[in-house]
DNA sequence: ACCGTCATACCGCCTGATGGAACGGCATAT
DNA sequence: ATATGCCGTTCCATCAGGCGGTATGACGGT
């Protein structure tokens, strides 16, 4: 009696185990087989077995005192994830994919000290679109960009209610609308903004909605895929306009 | 100390290729599954099941055209990996298995510009030993340590012949004898030395022998745990007995 | 000497990993 | 246009191999 959701290709589940078991080490360093089993509600044996393999490969080392610690290799790895990370490889086919299926344009900011930063911008395939200079260093307005860069703490990724989007419109010049929503990196750090922005007049309220649909999407997508742990599913996005006058 | 020898416990033959296939990634960038699953030796499907495992936890991400790539987790561990590395906790349980093994005393040294500099130093449990300072610079001598350090490009790890071992006597000073050898981090470099040293009557040829083979052991050991791939096994250790004149 | 907890060995059950074969998509070569 | 690869992916029958309840023995604290 298989469960509803059909998945395409199953994963193999003593991998994930192996890498869930990894995934314990974050934090303090040296960890018991005990300790260990139960952090991952492994049964003992089982996690045995785990760390032969993992040992065996240089993933985690034994102390003499018969502890677990991570070993040399996943710092190797790390070392090459650095050397071949390239940020526009992971951005621009996200903005491509956002800026085709709304047919507005789709930019990447960053915060950048008290001003923020567009690093990336794909432009919208309509011939009546809004410009903007990418590489625009502009201080932290009141835009749904800026908003969201402004935005220190930000509400609960899980806290059951949707993610939070902005909408802002005729704030940054008297023709342009946009909608943003925040993209995360490793431990949760807030990494930047993904923003769909255009003509005022095209945003309406429907529009808004569904394009807050496909920003929270890929912005989903784009946090996994810097690192951030993104709960499974959440309520529909809560989206907040902004007035001018912030 | 009851020992630790050889476990029986066998590892998980699914996580053991599935982190193989993770080394897969060291060096160029991103690789495609066909890609993958020859460097492996693996069956397609059987890699792309794995993969799938890989990229649910984080450790790889697919891009936009399909390829696998690195995935941030891995650098989360190697910073882990990082703050929480002490060498003295991998150095001094060994040094201190070494000289109780041998009963002389154990060091290990760095190579400091063209100095030798002692970094940890576990003595003799015998009353009549060798005494040195510990952490004392000292220049790159034609003691056995010395020597270690001076090779630059050390012999074939794997080229079937023994571990290279250095043994001198009454170098340093007219009493001291030393047997060493060379013990390698993360990319087979060289990372330091370990050193048996002690009285010169006390090294007679075949405890020359008999030390020899216990540090051979000691370094692979380390070597192994500071991230250098060491090959499986090797022929007994090759001495190469050092004048004072070098 | 007691008890709790540790890492590890054993072993039978049965799930779940495996890989050969086949498919559809997308290039490039013909 | 047609053919030829190579790609990633799905299906499925087979059976190896992972699983975990249980047992053991060694520590370490009280």
């Amino acid at each position: 009696m298989p469960p509803a959701p059909t998945r395409k290709t199953q994963g193999v589940n003593a991998v994930e185990r192996a890498l869930t078991l990894l995934d314990a080490f974050v934090g303090d360093g040296s960890r018991g087989l005990a300790e260990l089993a139960k952090a991952t509600a492994l049964a003992k044996p089982t996690a045995l077995r785990l760390l032969v393999s993992l040992e065996r490969l240089g993933y985690v080392v034994r102390l003499s005192d018969g502890r677990y610690q991570l070993g040399a290799k996943v710092m190797q790895l790390g070392a090459t994830y650095r050397s071949n990370f390239r940020l526009d490889q992971h951005v621009l086919p996200v903005l491509q994919r956002l800026a085709e299926a709304t047919r507005e344009s789709a930019a990447f900011h960053i915060r950048e000290k008290n001003s923020r930063l567009c690093l990336f911008r794909v432009e919208s395939p309509q011939a009546v679109r809004d410009f903007q200079r990418p590489a625009a260093l502009v201080a932290l307005d009141s835009t749904s960009t800026g908003q969201v860069l402004k935005t220190a703490a930000w509400p609960g990724l899980d806290d059951g209610r949707g993610t939070l989007v902005f909408a802002s419109a005729r704030v940054y010049d008297t023709q342009t609308a946009s909608v943003s929503t925040a993209v995360f990196g490793a431990g949760q750090a807030l990494a930047g903004a993904l923003t769909v922005s255009g003509p005022a007049e095209r945003f309406t309220a429907d529009v808004i909605v569904s394009v807050a649909d496909e920003l929270v999407q890929a912005a989903r997508g784009l946090s996994s895929v810097l690192g951030a742990p993104m709960p499974p599913v959440s309520a529909p996005p809560s989206i907040q306009h902004l007035s001018a006058a912030a």
